[in-house]
Order: structure tokens, then sequence, then C-alpha cells
DNA sequence: GACTTTCTAAAACAATCATTTTAATATTGT
DNA sequence: ACAATATTAAAATGATTGTTTTAGAAAGTC
């Protein structure tokens, strides 16, 4: 019964999140994306409803495909080592020439302009980060590797800000050579 | 020889840039603009030549009239009390319910939508705040509030870093609690 | 009061925006 | 082959974008 789709829809969807990833969502218009895909208009709206559902889309598919790996480290290794893997992945990132961010705080700062949803989804995205930094570090006590008096909870948050901080900071062109150093002072906090 | 002006070219300056604050570059429209500040649409380009142009001005009337205070504080007290009292100050901004981050860094993450001339005050403005607290750190160890070993660069880059987490860290409506005890955290690296 | 300058109101501009519609074409199950 | 369904290309929609123009009114200098 009737044809089948002959474009791929994660295609689709890696693409759209590429383009918003690096000129944000006011900055793209469906017309860019449009273009960008191949894909039709009407397929585009009758795939992803409107422009925000396609952003919402997006930035599912930016937690579940691009910052999985960012994750897994966390869960493999629920510890002070990697707390330090995780922190050294953001900053790596950072460094780097082509460095465009994090698609989720990108638009953090552009909360006015995005969806409620695309808000609570990014809100959540940062909690699910903290709440595996926090397991982490309460692993970390457990195994001696973090001192008894150092509270996780606020460890955890206080990681979390840092790590606003360097995808920010980062953005700065000329500022990326201080990164690595700021790597270090940053874990200072979790020594005696 | 010739008519006055009516309106206030500080008084627009400032409404137009609380709308930029607000909203960011690409979500206000020039119309929007016309509209808060009741300046026609010929004279407001008369005076600013185009939207660039306003958000340049808009860029530095916040960096002159909004951001003095906390520059500040850093030349008043160019100390270790210095750098506590502005990163304090960071944070009271950052923990307010109504709290719209900062101007500048709000559109950090923003670069494509705005002029390469707001990119570059965007950048020097995070530099001169980095070179404040530089010499402040400085101070701070001649004065022996600073342990000897500590490198006051590095250290400058790491508190810049932080306040940009912080700014960013801010946004989130429901994070805001966890705040001042990110500012002791952030501190301890201070001491020996 | 003539002259000059600058303001203001409002319309006009072409481009772009997100989105919908129209109409035709392709592919499937029966 | 037929009917059902999906995809497609392309035009049309109406709103909004940044910006310019036109025409006239207000306030200075001489």
């Amino acid at each position: 019964m009737g044809r089948n789709r002959k474009y791929d829809r994660w295609d689709v969807l890696g693409e759209a999140t590429n383009l918003f990833w690096q000129q944000g969502y006011r900055a793209t218009s469906m017309a860019d994306i449009v273009r960008v895909t191949g894909l039709n208009t009407a397929s585009m709206y009758k795939e992803f409803g409107d422009k925000d559902g396609l952003f919402e889309e997006a930035l599912q598919y930016y937690r579940e495909q691009v910052m999985a790996p960012r994750f897994k480290i966390l869960t493999d290794d629920p510890n002070l080592k990697g707390v330090e893997a995780f922190l050294k992945s953001v900053v790596d990132g950072a460094i780097k020439e082509t460095y465009r961010g994090c698609l989720m705080m990108n638009h953090l700062a552009q909360k006015h302009s995005i969806s409620a949803a695309a808000v609570k989804m990014i809100d959540d995205f940062t909690a699910a980060m903290e709440g595996l930094l926090e397991t982490a570090l309460r692993n970390a006590q457990a195994d001696g590797d973090l001192p008894a008096e150092k509270d996780p909870t606020a460890l955890a948050s206080y990681i979390m800000c840092c790590v606003h901080g360097v995808v920010l900071y980062g953005r700065h062109q000329d500022k990326k050579s201080g990164i690595p150093r700021i790597y270090d002072t940053i874990l200072q906090v979790l020594r005696a």
C-alpha cells in the first residue's frame, strides 16, 4: 500500500543537526536545510511537523548520536578516572580550531528563540550529565580517590559549571592555548 | 543652523541594548527597537547606520555603562579581595530570577550572526577582564595572599573560564540554588 | 521672515521567512 | 492493470526582515 520513503530520516536529521549546531536555530532557515539535505519542502514538513519539531528532533539526535560517547565515558568508568577522562574529552574538543561549541549550550543563552520543549531538553541534558558526575564522584569517594570531607553533589555541579565554562570560553579563537592548563586547575579541587 | 535632536542618544542606545541583551541580536528586529524607543526608523538609520552598527554601539554602551562597576571592583581593589568581590558580583547576578546572562557572552556562541567588528569587541572585553584579574592576582601574590608557587596568568584564565561557566550555567532556571557553593569551590584553587 | 538643516511620519522596497497548496509522479499491495 | 498511498517539484501565501525614499513639519541661524 503506497510508496516507501526515498530519503533516510537519520541522514536528514544529521545534516539538519549540523546546520543548527553551526549557525544556530534562528540563523538557520528551513530553506537552508532543504538545500543541504536535498529533501523536498513538503516532505520536510510532513516528516517533522514544523521548524520547532525539527529542532527538537535534532536535539535528540545530538544527544543520542553525538554525545553518546561522552556519556559512555561516565557509565563505563563511574569513578575518578571517568570524571577526568570526561573533562578531558570536553577540553580536547574545545581546543580544536573548528570547534563550534555544544548544540545544547549554544542555545542555552538563546532560550527566547526556541520552543519550551527544546528548553526542557537542554535542561534535562545538563541534569543527566550532572547526575552521572555525581555518581562517579560518590564512587571515587568510596574508592578512596576523593577525600572523605568533599561533597560529591557540590563537586558535580562545580564541574558541570566548569564544563559550561570551557565550552563557552573555547569559542574565543585566541584563548584556546590556555585551556589545557585550565583543565589541570579545575581538577585541583578534587585533590586534598 | 537647523533643528536639534529631540531624542536622547543614550536613552535610545540603552533601550536597544536591553532588547539585544534579552532577546539576542537575531531575534531583535529593527521594528522592535523602533517600537520600544519611539524613535523613527529614518532617524534610527541616520544615527546608527545599520543594524550591525547599532549592535556594535550597544556592545560599547554595555561595556561602559553596565559593566563599568564590575571593572571598577578590580581597578579599585587590584588584589585578592578584589578578585573575590568580582567573582561574587558575577554570582550574585546569576542567582537572580530574572537573570539574562551577559550581552557579550550571550553572543559568543552566536558569532555567525553578528559582524566581525562585534566579535572583536567581545574578545577584547574578555581579554580586558582577564588582564585585570591577572594584575590583581599578581598583587595578591606580592601581598602574600596567594601562594608563591601559583601562576597568576593561569589562574586568571581559569577564573575567566569559570565566569563564562557561571554566566551560562546560571541560565538553567533550576540550577541557581547550587551556584553559591560553586563560588566557594572555584575560589578553593586560590588557597594553598 | 528667509534659509537651512534635521527631524518625523508613513509608504515603498525587495528579500527572506515559515508554511501551505496544487498538481503531477512514483511505487507499492492486490 | 487498478487503486491506494507517498513523494515530489514548484508555485503561492502572507508575514516579517532590513533598509530606503518621499514628503512635510519643526526648530535652529542670519
